[in-house]
RNA sequence: GGCGCGUUCGUCUAGUGGCUUAGGACGCCGCCCUCUCAAGGCGGAGAUCACGGGUUCAAAUCCCGUACGCGCUACCA
């Protein structure tokens, strides 16, 4: 392997959302190519007619913009390779198959479903392996042009000599090895003339000069297919990489039934992009040292295959909530900004009106307690709306007999200030439990209970300081009346 | 059923024959810090390395077998 240029691609059909596991396989393809400084192909596999879906090809590719995962090539990039539609490539296929029929490699095969069916079920009573029989190879050349001009349904099928090791290397799994007797004689051509994935996946990687396949573990069983169409077209193979699969908690193939496996849930969630990223990265590759948090650039460079697991990951969501919180924290404020303000106008507070300096301080207060940017609301209301009630069981431990009269004690002295800072909060706060001979606390908790209704939170002189003098001398107020 | 792939703490994993009384991370528990909650620091519980044979002075690591799990077994991808 020279220094030929390295080309991967990603080959999903539009079935309509993109699949967590087919995330995962999309950034292995890209982080591999963007390390060996290659090309990430994207090329959609829309041979099955019966399956297509409106608009999925422009969610697939909004979803791998959202990630981050950009093609050098494919439906709405340039290359010179294209189309990358294989519904718009069937004449490429046609052409093709021509060949193979003619060296012998391939056939007609004009068997009806229901000789099929019986087929397989005679196979399946008497328990023997079930395959096509080869019936419609022994086909006269005659019997076949007879047939074709009268229009019979007819499928073109791969012809598998017996008896023949079959063996291919897997850059993850080493060598794998089929007998050519276990494998069917795989449909190529459909009956409405499109090619199954098997042919079109083979021609395709070829003319777009693919040079390493990386796709799921579920390949690697027809991949025999493929590694004999290479041979039967006498074209170079491609390395290939079979990556584990993503695991429902029953260690089933990652599935709908058991939670989300579109990457738009997880979107909604309000999962960072590179928290997920890191997060699936690390489900079935690591670097081989203690490193966790990634970014992805730092992914692009530490990326490997030979560093990818065999065995199939559980897909479990504890270690995404905190990379999405570690993710967060390092997100510069201004950004976390943008993306608050989008989440307050889909929420309650749609209408609360204030500066980006309010929510700048916010956002600063509450980082270190939240995972997600939602939370910056969830977790504290306080600054967007007065407490509404106060919290039961804070009321009981906190307030004391003495919190109505230090309360208001305090609340008269902050009257006096002038667009007080946060320190000032503090001065007078210290010199009045001074003065009164208690401990900070004994001021602090029924202050905080007065102003946010619950007794967790920010610093006490974060929260003040934020809500502001007036604001928070009106809480001060409804608190004094209110709890008894 | 056939064929293929896999199997280290609950989960993600390190480990490529001696450095391993199997390391880290998430989660869980405890302690410290502290105005609360977090964050952070420290510590703890948690894996007879699926099982059984072999090879070797020495095996989680190599070989064989068994079990279990998963995948494929379509004119789906």
């Amino acid at each position: 392997m020279s220094d030929k240029e390295i080309r991967v691609r990603f080959a999903p059909s539009p079935t309509g959302y993109l699949h967590i596991g087919g995330l995962r396989t999309a950034l292995y393809n890209y982080l591999f190519a963007k390390n060996k400084k290659g090309k990430f192909i994207l090329r959609i596999e829309d041979t099955d007619r019966n399956r297509y879906v409106e608009g999925a090809v422009d969610n697939l590719l909004s979803t791998l913009n959202w990630a981050g995962l950009q093609a050098d090539e494919g439906p709405k990039s340039s290359g010179d390779y294209g189309p990358y539609l294989q519904s718009e490539r069937l004449d490429i296929y046609n052409e093709h198959i021509k060949k193979l029929i003619v060296d012998g490699k391939a056939y007609y095969c004009f068997c009806t479903q229901e000789r099929l069916t019986e087929l397989r079920e005679k196979q399946k009573k008497e328990v023997i392996q079930t395959k096509y029989d080869k019936h419609c190879l022994h086909l006269t050349e005659d019997e076949i042009i007879q047939k074709l001009n009268d229009k019979t349904p007819n499928v073109i099928r791969l012809n598998i000599e017996p008896n023949k090791e079959i063996f291919f290397n897997d850059i993850i799994r080493g060598e794998v090895t089929f007998s050519s007797d276990t494998i069917d004689d795989q449909v190529l051509i459909k009956s409405d003339g499109f090619p199954t994935y098997h042919f079109a996946n083979v021609v395709d990687d070829h003319l777009m000069k693919i040079t390493h396949v990386i796709r799921g573990e579920e390949w690697i069983s027809s991949t025999p297919k493929h590694v004999l169409l290479y041979d039967y077209f006498n074209w170079e193979r491609p390395q290939f990489a079979h990556l584990p699969l993503l695991l429902n908690p029953d260690k089933s193939k990652l599935s709908k039934r058991q939670g989300d496996v579109a990457v738009e849930d997880y979107m909604q969630k309000g999962y960072l992009k590179d928290a997920l990223i890191n997060f699936i990265a690390l489900l079935g590759w690591n670097a081989g040292d203690d490193k966790e948090y990634y970014t992805m650039d730092e992914l692009i460079n530490a990326f490997s295959l030979e560093r990818v697991n065999k065995a199939g990951a559980i897909f479990n969501l504890d270690k995404l909530d905190w990379l999405n919180a570690e993710h967060l924290r390092s997100t510069p404020n201004d950004k976390i900004l943008i993306m608050l303000k989008d989440e307050i106008s889909k929420s309650n507070y749609s209408n609360f009106d204030c500066t980006d300096e309010y929510l700048l301080l916010i956002i600063e207060a509450m980082k270190e307690r939240v995972s997600f940017v939602k939370e910056y609301i969830e977790k504290c209301p306080y600054f967007f709306e007065p407490p509404i009630e106060y919290d039961e069981k804070v009321v009981k431990k906190r307030w004391k007999d003495d919190s109505q009269e230090l309360l208001k004690i305090f609340s008269s002295r902050i009257e006096q200030l002038v667009n007080p800072r946060k320190e000032d909060y503090e001065r007078i706060l210290k010199k009045l439990c001074e003065e009164k001979e208690i401990g900070l606390g004994r001021l602090i908790h029924p202050l905080r209970l007065a102003l946010s209704g619950v007794g967790i939170g920010p610093g006490i002189f974060d929260l003040i300081f934020i809500l502001g003098k007036e604001e928070s001398l009106k809480r001060i107020d409804k608190a004094l009346d209110q709890i008894k």
